[in-house]
DNA sequence: CTGTTGACTCCGG
DNA sequence: ACCGGAGCCAACA
């Protein structure tokens, strides 16, 4: 069980229309690793069963994935999934946490 | 083993 | 709101 796993595995469990951020995430490991999570997800090691989408930054910015470079079509992605969106934050109302 | 790096977070100016 | 520095942790060279 690498660190890497659990975080798979917790990434892989959020449901449907709720969403997450790397420091939540950190706590459920019980880890202060915010950064080691971010890399795990960069390597992204099983890209369609890993919904990177849903894990955003404790300010409730997209954080790199898409944020970076702004791509409408995932914010419409996100939208279609039942996460509100406006000006590159989700919005705090529609933000279910895992 | 040491040093860098990064899709992070927190706090102060 | 924006920027910079400090702290933390895992992966990699």
């Amino acid at each position: 069980m690498t660190f890497q796993s659990r975080i798979l595995t917790l990434v892989s469990q959020i449901p449907k229309g709720k969403v997450t951020t790397y420091k939540l995430l950190g706590d459920k490991l019980n880890s202060k690793a915010y950064r080691a999570i971010g890399q795990a997800l960069r390597h992204n090691p099983d890209a369609p069963r890993i919904p990177c989408h849903r894990v955003i930054a404790s300010d409730l910015t997209l954080g790199g994935y898409c944020g970076k470079m702004n791509h409408p079509k995932k914010v419409k992605l996100l939208r279609k999934e039942g996460i509100s969106i406006s000006n590159n934050r989700i919005s705090k109302k529609n933000v279910y946490l895992f």
